[in-house]
RNA sequence: GGGCAGGUACCGAAGUGGUUAAACGGGGCAGACUGUAAAUCUGCUGGCUUGGGCCUACGGAGGUUCGAAUCCUUCCCUGCCCA
């Protein structure tokens, strides 16, 4: 680590910045004490993010979090970014009573480099550090994990209401769930971490770093929560798992269009934690919002044009929404449809398998018979058609798989 | 180790010998209406093939039966209580 001595902000504007759209910051003092002592050190703070490699795929909630480590990063501290690898080769559990597949070593490391480079679409890749949490956590001993199991107790480890509610519930949790906070708080105590960042379904295991350091005779961390971004579905917490996200690596065309999708009522929070417009800025436009002065069409568009500029360009977004408007208001057909060359008559249920769009023929069938399958803006009635290939023609099937289809002659 | 209750499709949950690819609810998908919003209404929600049909599926394996998710045996798994 370099040890040049860094200017850092005074310490108001720091906190300011750091206070910015989080939940929580537990406690407040001990931050205040640690960033004074940074000051006078000049030693930048060693901020811990968590990141989980079996689903690499980094979406607009994680953007949040990743948001706030941005924000320390640009103060002058140290951005650690810890990829939990080992806990990725045994297979996190929670949340499920299947047993997810354990990875292999190479593709962890592999997730893991995805991950970066999704990671640094936010963050900076000056000042931040990657460690794999194998590291330190494959070569622990079984004494020294007993050990580690010592330092906490039953009841301590049910106050975490997931754990707490599946009990009550009857409802099977084994063993190493129970450790899995002990694990994640041990990465604290590996790096010595003085913040921790992290969604708030995440507070618990947060916490659990605090207590854990200190019983390493470590000073704990301090912990910063953030708001969890509700996914596009308007229910439930943005996730891979749920297919309700809007993914950093979206083409802009998609990322676009989810935005539009969501609910109207999300937009508030989405402005505040996808694009970090301040308290004062929304309290505006909900104002705006309810005198009338915006349809929430406008808003909306507003919303995700911003996003998409936020991801890529300005001019990308514009082209984005005009696409968007060709499509959906004029129900013009995209341009930049993929093409697909038919050489023979087939049946269009079986075109649409080959072609990837849909899983299998009877739910082709299904969706032609429920009138989600059009050619040429044409309606497809029978679910038996064959079609004859001839020019050019769209295949449009669902809300928005689009399939260019193109007679070619054989050879 | 003993006693009891359970294991059904993405999830929750009915069904306790045939009419069960399996009620109902949630979720999801599609359609109508819209602003690709919400609400509402409608349809679909195992695979393959259509001429009938065929295959896979109610924890696993066997068995009884013309016929089993449903009965029997055995094994596995989960929760509760006792030790």
């Amino acid at each position: 680590m370099a040890d040049k001595k860094i200017t850092f902000p005074p310490l108001n504007e720091q906190i300011d910045l750091i206070r910015r759209g989080t939940e929580e910051i537990i406690p407040e003092e001990e931050l205040e004490t640690k960033l004074k002592r940074s000051i006078e050190t000049g030693k930048p703070l060693d901020v811990k993010l968590g990141a989980d490699p079996s689903r690499p795929d980094l979406h607009l909630g994680h953007a949040v979090v990743l948001q706030k480590m941005r924000d320390f990063q640009d103060l002058g501290h140290q951005a650690i970014l810890i990829i939990g690898d080992f806990t990725a080769m045994i297979g996190d559990p929670s949340g499920g009573s299947k047993t997810r597949p354990a990875l292999t070593l190479e593709q962890t490391r592999q997730n893991g480099q995805t991950y970066f480079d999704q990671a640094t679409k936010i963050l900076s890749s000056k000042r931040l550090k990657i460690t794999n949490n194998s590291e330190w956590l494959a070569t622990m001993s079984f004494a020294n994990v007993i050990t580690l199991a010592s330092k906490y107790t039953v009841s301590q480890i049910l106050e975490r209401d997931d754990f707490s509610k599946r009990f009550k519930a009857e409802v099977p949790i084994s063993l190493h769930e129970l450790l899995y906070p002990l694990v994640q708080a041990m990465d604290s105590v590996a790096i010595k971490s003085d913040v921790e960042l992290g969604g708030t379904d995440q507070k618990f295991n947060l916490l659990v770093g605090r207590d854990l350091q200190r019983a390493h005779d470590q000073e704990p961390q301090v912990i910063i929560t953030c708001p969890l971004l509700v996914g596009t579905g308007g229910k439930e917490k943005m996730s891979k798992s749920l297919s309700n996200y809007v993914a950093l690596n979206d083409f802009p065309n998609e990322m676009y269009g989810k935005t539009l999708s969501i609910p109207d009522e999300l937009m508030p929070d989405w402005f505040r934690l996808t694009l970090f417009y301040n308290d004062n800025e929304v309290e505006e436009l909900k104002k705006a919002f309810e005198s009338g002065e915006f349809h929430p069409r406008d808003l909306k568009r507003r919303l995700a044009r911003e996003l998409v500029a936020r991801y890529t360009s300005k001019k990308t977004a514009q082209r984005a929404e005009e696409e968007f408007d060709r499509i959906f208001i004029k129900k013009d057909v995209p341009d930049d449809v993929d093409a697909w060359s038919v050489t023979e008559p087939i049946a269009l249920t079986q075109l649409m398998v080959d072609a990837g769009m849909i899983s299998s023929k009877g739910e082709a069938r299904r969706l032609i018979e429920g009138g989600g399958v059009s050619i040429d803006s044409e309606k497809v009635a029978n679910p038996q058609l064959v079609y004859e290939p001839k020019g050019e023609a769209i295949l449009k099937v669902g809300k928005r798989k689009f399939l260019r289809l193109v007679a070619s002659v054989e050879g």
